[in-house]
DNA sequence: TTAAAAAATTGACAGTGTAAAATTTACAGT
DNA sequence: ACTGTAAATTTTACACTGTCAATTTTTTAA
């Protein structure tokens, strides 16, 4: 007696139905302006059906960038096999991370927003260090190949930091000084800032 | 016969008094969560009346980020006169935008937030901008006193990127494979990522 | 004292997140 | 087939939001 409850796929289909749509509305709205009614609306339930397979908005979105993490990654994942030398798949990594910023601005806002709602799941911080690990081991790779000389986790964070410095400045309109993204990009993977350290003796 | 209008000066006095009660909490609670009529309420006004001092929401917000953008450069330009020495300086200013990010990562975020609620204004850009020339500025000196080779504009940014990438990353809680900001930043410092590249010959 | 204009406040509205109540749905036992 | 019941869903309701419009207060010049 009794109507039967969901099973465990039931639900995280409807889950993945109201993260398609929310996904969309949140990456073309951001998170501020997508109420949990369009979401509704737009997955074709009542307004507050999407409280029964989520807490609240903050869990929708957290959710969403959870996906978008997925996604990027894939992207990654991609970039990785069409390039087997580590040098040159580096170097894809990083340019394919600034075009999947440039590609898909509102998912990469969804990603590294600085005003989180809520702390990151475990869930998504998985995901996250999933696209981290294609550039990780990469470096890795290059490393163990005599590529690259140092030490190979503080490389990778040091690569990443810097192409994504690159493209979040580009993207909140900071670069204007008339260097844009793409010169900077340019002179990062030839090393000219790299290799512009030296004393003054040097240069005499 | 009418009121006297305002004059330019107590605009500007009110403005000023509204935007202090404001900065404070869009930086404790982030733009979402401040509303206007407690922006009103600090500042001890009525709910309506920021509206003749500010266009919108958005306006205030923008106002506010201009500010903190103008602390920023202040600190920026403190760091300067405290280090003669070019590179020790541009070395001050980054350690310096980091520890500002640590000890004022509400302002921080308000500053460099991806998802800006409206485009910059040109006074915003004009103090973002100010931050920045202290670095630019000093990169050119290091480059015509020897210090460092390479097209001043593009080490500068470059400079700027790494350390902001690094910043935000960790702010965002990116950093999970035991690297974290100091590591990052000392690594930078030292060059040791700058002097990694070289050829599989080199290093056999 | 009064007319009027600027400033400030109040009232109103559509839209928000979400808690609680009401309702619909679909199954188990008779 | 019917019915009791629990799960799923929808409806209702509320406090709060940004902001427009109407109103009231304040302050000046005549």
């Amino acid at each position: 007696m009794g109507r039967r409850k969901l099973d465990e796929q039931e639900v995280a289909e409807f889950r993945a139905k109201l993260m398609d749509q929310a996904l969309i509305l949140f990456a073309k709205h951001g998170y501020r302006d997508v109420s949990i009614r369009a979401i509704a609306l737009a997955t074709g339930c009542s307004a507050m059906t999407p409280y029964r397979y989520f807490e609240n908005k903050e869990a929708i979105f957290d959710a969403c960038r959870a996906r978008a993490f997925e996604r990027f990654a894939e992207f990654h994942e991609q970039i990785v096999e069409a390039h087997p030398h580590p040098v040159e798949r580096i170097n894809a990594l990083g340019q394919g991370y600034a075009d999947y910023a440039a590609a898909h601005t509102d998912a990469f806002r969804l990603m590294f927003e600085l005003d989180q709602p809520s702390e990151p799941s475990n869930h998504l911080t998985l995901m996250g260090n999933r696209a981290f690990d294609t550039l990780r081991n990469s470096v890795r790779d290059a490393v163990q190949q005599g590529y690259l000389k140092g030490e190979p986790e503080k490389l990778a964070h040091l690569f990443w930091a810097t192409i994504h410095g690159i493209v979040v400045l580009d993207l909140t309109n900071k670069l204007t000084y008339g260097i844009d993204k793409h010169a900077l990009l340019e002179s990062f993977f030839e090393g000219e800032f790299t290799s512009a350290r030296n004393t003054p003796e040097d240069s005499k």
